[in-house]
Parts: C-alpha cells; sequence; structure tokens
DNA sequence: TTGAAAGCGCTAACAA
DNA sequence: TTGTTAGCGCTTTCAA
C-alpha cells in the first residue's frame, strides 16, 4: 500500500525510532541523520499516517462543533471563530448540524466521541440537556456555546445578553421613544430569555408600563420574525419602534414590511439584537446590539483548549462577552 | 484508561473477536451470544474506538471540505448538501477554510491528507490547481465544486452557467430591456467566465451591441458589488436595469442603492444569479437565476463516495446541473 | 459459531 | 545520538 515509516527507516539505513524523532522535530538527532531521513522521505514521497499516530497518542487533534444549522451566519461566524484559533496548534474541525433537534443532537454527539475527537463546542438544539451526560461519561471535554441547558453544567462562553438588550431599550428611551415593542424568541433558550429581560429591566427602571399587547414571541427564525412583525403592525396602535431580539427575526420583520410596501423612511423603526454584515443594508434598522462572534468562536476555543490539555480549574467557567451598540444616529 | 475491546471480552469470557463482531453485526453469531456482550458492554460502559478501527480497516470515514470562506450561505449550503448526504453512510465532514488563498489551500490539503481523511471535496480559492497534484500523489479521490482550476483534472460539480445568465438575459430582452448593465466576477474563476459568456451570447443572438461603459468586473464579494455599482450608476447614462452575476455583487450593489437613497420601485432593476434566502427581499431585484446549493453538494458528496468505493470511471466525471429561473413579474 | 493471533503505522520507554 | 521493542484498540484470517 502506502509508504510507512518503517519503509523510510529500511531505505535511509536507520530505526524507526530516528525516522519518528525525525518528523516530530526531535531535538536530540544529529544534522546528518535528519538531512539523510528527510531525503528518504522526499523521495519515497513518505506521509504521515495520522490514524496510527492518533492511536498511539490518543490524541487526535480534531475537535466537533455541533450547530443548529449550517448555512447561518451567525453560527458560522462562530465556527470561523473556532477554526482560525484552533489551526494555530494544528487542529481542525468536524462540522455537525443538530438541525435544531435533540435527537440529532444526541446521535452526532455520539459520533463524535466514536471519532475520538478530543473536545467538542456545542450551540445547544434545545434547552434540553440531559443526553449531554453521555459526554461526562466518555469524560469528553465540552464547551456550550450561545446558550445553556437543563441538567448540564458546563463551561460555556456568552455574551452580556441583558446588558446588550437594556442598552438598546435605554437609548431608544433616551431618544424620545417611550412604545417600543418586542419580538423575542423563544424563552426557554437562554439568549432569548435573557435578552427579554434586559428590555423589561429598561422600561421598568424608566417607569414605563410593559404593554402586553406590543410584545410578542416565536422562534428565532425568518419566519418567526415575518409572522410577529405582521401581527405587530395589522393591529390597532402600532408602536412606531419595534426590538428585535436575533437576526434572523430582524430580516423576517424587514421582509414583512417590504412585501407590504412599507417606505424606507420614517413609517416604523427597527432596533435589533446581532449587527451582520447585511443589517445596515436593511433600511429600517436604527439601533443594533452587536455580538463579537468571532471572538465568541474563539474564547470558546481557548476554554475547551485548556481542558484537553488538563486544566481542571473549578467547572463550570462561564464568559460573558460584552456586546456592542451600533446606530448611525 | 478506557474500556476495550479486551476489558468487554474478559467480563463475558469470550474472545475479542466475538466482541468485534457483535459490534459490527456480523450474522454468524449466536443470539445468546450477543446478547451476553451487548449486556457487557452497557455494563462497562464501552464506546468504540473509531482510531483504532481506522487504523486497522484504512478508513476514516470523514471527507475533507475545503472552501474559500466559512460564514458565507452559498459555501455553506452546498456544505449543507454534502453533510446530509454523507451522514447516511455514517461519515462526518471536516470543514476548512482557505481564506480564498491558494497557499492555505495547500496547508489544508497537506492537514486532511494526514489526517486520512477518505476523499476532499474543494471549492477551490482561485485558478490554480498546482499544488492539487499532492493530492492525485496521495491517491485521494477529489471533487471540485463550482470552479475548475488549470493544470488539474478532476471529478467535478458544476451549474450551467452560460445557459442559465443566457436565460436570464433573454428574458430581459423579451420584456423590451435593450440595454442591460453587466456586472461580474474576474473571468479567472469558470463560473465568473460562463456567467459572462451567457450575457454576451445573449446579446449577440438578439443583436445588440456590447457597450463596454455598462459591462464591469471585479471581485465576487459585496465590496465588489458595491464599488462597481456606483461606477455603473455614476456614469451619464446609466442602464436602466443589471444584471450581476452572484449573490454577493449583489448585495453590495443593493447596499449602494440603499446608502444613496434609490428608490425601492423602478429606478433601477437588478436581475442575478443566484437566489438566495434574503435576495427576493432587498426590493430592487426582478430576476434570479437559482442554483441548486443543496443539489450541487449532495451530487458531489455521491461522486466522491463512488470513487471511495472504488469506482474507476474514466476521469474526470464533471455534472453539470441546471439552474431555475425565478421571478415574480 | 467461536477463538487465537497477527498486524495496521506509529510513539516512547529503555537500553546501548 | 540511535536502536530495540512493546503496544495503542481494533479487525480479520485461519483453524477448530
Amino acid at each position: 500500500m502506502s509508504v510507512t515509516i518503517k519503509d523510510v527507516a529500511r531505505y535511509c539505513e536507520v530505526s524507526t525510532a530516528t525516522v519518528s524523532r525525525v518528523i516530530n522535530n526531535d531535538p536530540r538527532i544529529s544534522e546528518k541523520t535528519k538531512e539523510k531521513v528527510m531525503k528518504g522521505i522526499k523521495e519515497l514521497n513518505y506521509r504521515i499516517n495520522g490514524v496510527a499516530r492518533s492511536l498511539k497518542t490518543n490524541r487526535t487533534r480534531t475537535i466537533g462543533f455541533i450547530c443548529p444549522e449550517i448555512p447561518n451566519d451567525f453560527f458560522m461566524s462562530i465556527a470561523k471563530g473556532v477554526e482560525d484559533e484552533l489551526k494555530k496548534y494544528g487542529y481542525s474541525v468536524i462540522i455537525c448540524n443538530s438541525n435544531e433537534n435533540t435527537e440529532e443532537e444526541k446521535e452526532r454527539i455520539k459520533l463524535l466521541c466514536e471519532k475520538c475527537v478530543d473536545g467538542i463546542i456545542i450551540i445547544p438544539a434545545t434547552d434540553e440537556g440531559r443526553h449531554f451526560k453521555y459526554l461526562k461519561d466518555a469524560n469528553m471535554p465540552v464547551v456550550l456555546v450561545d446558550r445553556l441547558v437543563e441538567d448540564f453544567q458546563s463551561d460555556a462562553v456568552l455574551v452580556d445578553n441583558i446588558n446588550g438588550s437594556y442598552c438598546a431599550v435605554e437609548y431608544l428611551i433616551n431618544k424620545g421613544y417611550n412604545r417600543i415593542g418586542f419580538i423575542g424568541g423563544d424563552v426557554k433558550l437562554t439568549s432569548a430569555k435573557e435578552r427579554f429581560e434586559g428590555y423589561t429591566r429598561a422600561l421598568n427602571d424608566y417607569c414605563i408600563p410593559l404593554e402586553k399587547d406590543i410584545i410578542k414571541f416565536g422562534d428565532f427564525h425568518i419566519k418567526g420574525g415575518f409572522d410577529l412583525m405582521k401581527e405587530m403592525m395589522q393591529q390597532d396602535n402600532p408602536p412606531p419602534l419595534v426590538f428585535i431580539s436575533n437576526y434572523f427575526m430582524h430580516v423576517g420583520a424587514v421582509k414583512y414590511l417590504i412585501e407590504n410596501k412599507y417606505k424606507l423612511d420614517k413609517e416604523v423603526l427597527i432596533a435589533s439584537f446581532d449587527d451582520m454584515e447585511l443589517s445596515s443594508i436593511f433600511g429600517f434598522s436604527v439601533l443594533r446590539v452587536r455580538q463579537p462572534m468571532m471572538e465568541i468562536g474563539s474564547k470558546a476555543a481557548q476554554l475547551l483548549l485548556s481542558r484537553i490539555d488538563g486544566d481542571k480549574t473549578a467547572y463550570p467557567r462561564i464568559v460573558r462577552l460584552k456586546t456592542e451598540l451600533i446606530t448611525e444616529w
């Protein structure tokens, strides 16, 4: 079949250990032997077999990344952050799709464990976390991202959702708005719950009563945003400004407005959580809460790596990253 | 360390071969032994070590996917197609980012080979393909997607770019437009070149002379679209309709129009290659050429799998998928 | 239907 | 500085 370390050893008239030392840059080797072996490697066209190496070293230098959806700029920006950070250390990333489904998530976890990844980063599909016990049993390092789950304590990277939406709403109030609609995601998700909390806290702190009719919940998707914006605007006295708690709902809301010929000027304004590349071109958006997506990813990667390298610091370690207010006002 | 097949064998008082047969669903095994072993597996909490298995079987059931950018709905929709198809067969996907850079692409290829993936799907970073020779030497199955490269023959999945843009432009001509601007990508890329060719052919066939001033090339990115749309609109006699040859340039063009307060009605219209979820909400878009992204991915996966399974059909096998015209006119 | 044993390609402990 | 060798956890051939 293919060329092995043994072939190289024979060809160069050295031992396999010597060849191994050369390919691992072991310093205890003479310049001369090293050159000879390198030459042999080249001439025989030898390639390292990472599988054999992993079997021996108990390390695959591969980690898993499970997220609810693949073509999704939010999740993939985090994935990029993970990848960029990990590749510095020679790691690669198996990206898996849970399809927002706990069962599939469970499947993927099993598969990744079987593949002996060194650790897993998960953006949970739901708030259900019982199946994560499998990871603990397998002694697999994990970092949760964006959301926490029930029944499972784990290292995690989150953003300061409450403060992010608090500040956004506060900013709007200071701009003179006191009827601010709210469109949010399923409050079972950490992020959705906290963002709603930031909204209510700000209103409370400024003595503005909550208006039930202009507060709406759905899922975090485009369709959810579309449907809720429709409800919002079709009622008798729609608010002049709506705070929307993620990017995809924002997109859905804009979709509704465009399809229904709302003007790009001041008929209705949108503030929202998330600031993606396209957010600013949607035209209704006046204020956004930016999450540092790449940083979320790189931070998660760092946490995971430290656990892989044996860091036993008290569990769970939760990192909360700051958000940033973006406005053209 | 962890529980191995040996532990299970000892615990169940059978041989390791028997345990192996059980976990591989080998039929030549009695119901009774099978049950006994299953019980042992459960009680000891045994987990398969895929690395050891891979070393023995020479198969990792993992494939690599290299693309120029990760947070990119076009590439990731293809990736999802790949993933969905492959997971049926127990495969998983390592997603790598070439950053549109030949050097990084080369690095990733090496890494994937070292990890002994069973095959690689690549959306090439550029038209440069010399470094792909490494794959041939390593005997690694490859499928190229979306673009071909120089100096390297390979299985590939592409769409019918020429016909796609031909039909779009033809449709516009039949709607009465005879001044159609063109904004395209770097013609070194297969897709960019072919889409321009479709445009010119259609104009030729309908005896409309090419107008140099309203034909512009840049890169396939948002900024490219923005800059070229600016050039397009700032000249003396801008065309009433522009054909833009990919999604991201389309986004950039819209960005320019919005920022410069173009009205959402008929001041200027856009037709474009690609039909993404957001395309229809941009407001200027009247016609789009839809690529079947998921299908591109699943087809690429199928091609790759067949090569992995030893299919020696004449190389290269090129699959051209059809596009579809989307319009609300 | 089951078991014994070789060996996949590599690393690392130990010896020289 | 280099070599010998055991063995990582599994599959698979051959024999029983």
